[in-house]
DNA sequence: CGGAATTAGTACCGATACGGTACTGTTTTA
DNA sequence: TAAAACAGTACCGTATCGGTACTAATTCCG
């Protein structure tokens, strides 16, 4: 299981639902009542969006967020960056030359392959497509391509 | 940040280094000096990785851990998902209906999208890429094209 | 002009689980 | 039969995540 952070999670929830009516601003109060998220977890993440400029903020007693731009413009590669980070999947890449390993171990020096292809696929998505998901796409990594089947919208269960 | 646990990112450096000679037999003591990791970890990591069929495990005085499939054959997915179980990015996937979130949340019930991205992604990474990374790829996702540069082999640095 | 509503920033704490170790059992070779 | 290596399990300390509280800054409106 590859782990992100709660905040992440919750993140990407609260601009789902922002990304519905999109002109709207929205408050924290009434976003985490809507999303049945803790108010103070839902303040702090909106606050992280806000500085990183995936949202804009509006201070003051008629104050709020609103997107920063178009949900088609915003990818997941960007929100998960904004609230955890570079996108890597271990801690030897942005600390460079500080791993004892980085020497002997062949495949530490080729992290980045699996971090490129996270990236990029996390870059192919966008927020809009969060709320109505593409049709089947094809996905081409590599020598083997891989037809991912469409998504079941509600047929959750494990993958 | 993505993370993953630090037994998946041992098992990589060690699949790598297995792979580096496919027909030798490695025991825990030699690999994990080979490897600089600690002997207990690289013990343990080798025989998950043994239980899900990726190592070929042989006992007695001569025994020792070699690779179940030649690494072209072995993707990243299963590597990941024999040490940390099915590849998935958040929680509400596996235990389908508890969360108390599912109704309400456009976001929670397209989760599957991310991790199907990410699941083809990393199906498409080989072990034997790890080693002798592949020329630059097209990768196509959705209806952006990302062309990811080739692997700098050395120049790590943050992404 | 002042009070209320809202965002901005920071500091703090508890619990989960990850990282790591130790110990015992089983199998095989010499 | 003894040694070497894999197999399984149980255990513990601590880092980090999840969550809360408090204060400051900003803006609207009566």
């Amino acid at each position: 299981m590859i782990r992100i952070t709660k905040h992440t999670d919750y993140g990407i929830v609260l601009l789902t639902h922002m990304a519905a009516d999109q002109e709207r601003q929205y408050n924290a109060p009434d976003l985490a009542a809507e999303a049945r998220l803790p108010l103070p977890m839902v303040s702090k993440i909106l606050k992280l969006l806000a500085r990183e400029r995936l949202l804009l903020s509006h201070r003051g007693v008629k104050g709020g967020y609103s997107l920063a731009r178009r949900p088609e413009a915003i990818s997941m590669a960007e929100i998960i960056a904004a609230l955890e980070g570079p996108i890597a999947i271990t801690e030897c890449i942005d600390l460079s030359g500080d791993c004892a390993h980085e020497r002997i171990c062949p495949a530490r020096s080729n992290w980045h392959v699996i971090n490129m292809a996270l990236r990029s696929a996390l870059e192919g998505i966008s927020l809009a497509e969060m709320i109505h998901p593409l049709p089947p796409r094809l996905v081409t990594l590599g020598r083997s391509a891989v037809t991912a089947p469409a998504s079941a919208h509600q047929g959750s269960s494990g993958l």
